[in-house]
DNA sequence: TGCTAAGCGAGACGGTACGTCCCGTCTTTTA
DNA sequence: TAAAAGACGGGACGTACCGTCTCGCTTAGCA
């Protein structure tokens, strides 16, 4: 299958050093049924990951620290770690490569399972019964923030260890997560 | 000087489509000479940033809109602004190329002006006199939350409209504001 | 045609002056397909030359001056004038290039038309009839002996004027034309 | 030194793949200090050349087998040796690249000892004394023909076997010998 | 069952850029 | 104060991909 190929060499070579001729090479496929069918290589891509397997959602069980820092300081590093991983890396080159396929965000999203990206009901329903949290609190705070926040670090090439990671937490996610029981804002995109 | 001709040819076509051949085109410079100085079209694009022009603070004055409310607002707006303008443009061009000089970073930073990026000491002293925040509030939930999600948003292609921007100051930067007080957490580094 | 290009390259600028980067300019050729088709310059100019136009035997009808020292100092002339001429000076530069390709050697020889290279059968047998020359005299002494030599002092520059031309023909071809009467020896390579 | 660079080099690259270049590096000279001496590459070479070693006639002996037939076998074996040898491949190197320089002729005669291109006085004067030739026989039906032909063949990357040399001997060196006695042709270049 | 037509692999083609090497000229640095 | 060291503009090298194209060869589907 062709598209398999393109992810063996996405994952072999990143996305800049991708090219339709070694594409075809792997494949037995021919540079014109290629352009037939993707007129980009980012169409192509796109495809070829969404296309993917469903990548098995990456074990990881439920997270019950008891508090909900907790439960954050461990959601964050299992969020970087989802980064750092090959489903991870792969978004980030898809995000670095200026793609910007709603539908292909979707499909990491629905497909990478527990990420780290999401805030789990079960977390945010623990907290609020331990009255660490108010009743209605959003998970906005955790899910738009956090997930902006570390993959820039990622981007930039910045280091998240446990001193980041507690200053955010304390400083940032808790304050806003204590003080949110408004409307939902406008959906995430990437990682979540 | 050929670095001015990497400026202005990557105004024109962009970090991806920028080559060698043209520079030394455009900079009647030999190839031999640019391969000689910079060894990858990042360094050299780097260079050119780092030695290009202070931008000229983007004009803009002061922020005081009588609430730190509406002062986050403007900043927002001003950060978005930016980050749309052809210096934001060159910034998130570099970013999406993978380029991750810290040097380069603070050379933007320093020369750019006020971006929106940082939290100018007059607005936060001026919330702290009004008593919207405690004395010794922190910029820490401005600068990198409010930094990282709004590039990350335009990174996506996702819209950061007028309710967005509240959702995200009222339900999250207000209150890690207010409740800022402890210790610097590490340096941020693109766009503040 | 792109070996058309090669060839009036070949004439403009000579064997070391040529390149495949000219080559493909006259010709809207890509230096890629010029690569796929001749590995080496070598093999682009003998496939060139190999292809050239039959160089319509250059006029010179029958030589016959009535004996055959005559006909001797006629051919020797022909012979170091088609050295000088386009096709002759190809020859050397092709052969100064260190190109040997037997192949191409034939093809001169065919098409060049009467060069002075050979002698004559015409000649040869008018000089027996005259009784000049012996029954079954050999032409090796002419062909090899003559083109070797006139062949050479021109790569060296030196001069074969008449005097020389006499000298040769006196003290060498005609006592070893007069002795020929063995069987043949290797066939020659170029210029005959 | 840095002509002996230059012979170095010149051996192990030929002369086409020699540069100033690594001249300038081998030597430790400046590639200006190469040009202010040697305007081309050509006469850089020559000069080195002529200021080579006298390399040593070349081992050797007088050569008398008791006939002049044998005798001339045995230099143009002599002569082809020579022409195989590295100071033979230098010459022919050198003739290829076009070079005609007198001197350098003349001092690559003086210096390579006996290279079979010369016939010796002693083999002309014993065949005289035997009576295989007549009294003032001249050495040019050997010195010119056989050395243009046997050059001019491994030029050609033509054999000269055993076979052919005999048949050229029999059939042109030995009848030109023997028909010699006229005056002095003008001098050979090359190779004697 | 036989014929046509679409889709495919293979890969040639005109281009453009790559990164390297060398040219011949020139400054700058060292002794 | 001359020579080394080497930067410079220029340009060819041989390679890799680009996106387009023309070939034959399958391999259906329709007759």
């Amino acid at each position: 299958m062709i598209l398999a190929c393109v992810l063996v060499l996405l994952g072999e070579v990143g996305y800049d050093a991708l090219t339709y001729e070694e594409v075809a090479r792997r494949a037995h496929a021919s540079k014109a049924t290629l352009y037939r069918r993707w007129a980009t290589k980012g169409e192509m891509v796109v495809a070829a990951v969404a296309a993917g397997p469903a990548s098995a959602a990456t074990g990881a069980g439920d997270i019950d620290t008891g508090s909900i820092r907790g439960d954050l300081i461990a959601l964050c590093r299992r969020l970087d770690t989802t980064m750092r991983s090959a489903d991870g890396s792969l978004s980030l080159m898809l995000l670095r490569a200026g793609l910007e396929d709603p539908a292909l965000c979707r499909h990491i999203e629905e497909t990478t399972g527990p990420t780290g990206a999401k805030l789990p009901a079960s977390v945010l329903d623990a907290a609020i019964r331990r009255g660490e949290l108010p009743q209605g609190a959003q998970p906005f705070a955790y899910e738009e923030v956090a997930g902006s926040v570390l993959l820039l670090r990622r981007l930039n090439g910045l280091p998240a260890g446990p001193d980041y990671l507690t200053y955010l937490i304390d400083s940032t996610l808790l304050p806003a997560l204590r003080a949110s029981a408004g409307t939902d804002p406008p959906p995430r995109a990437i990682f979540g």
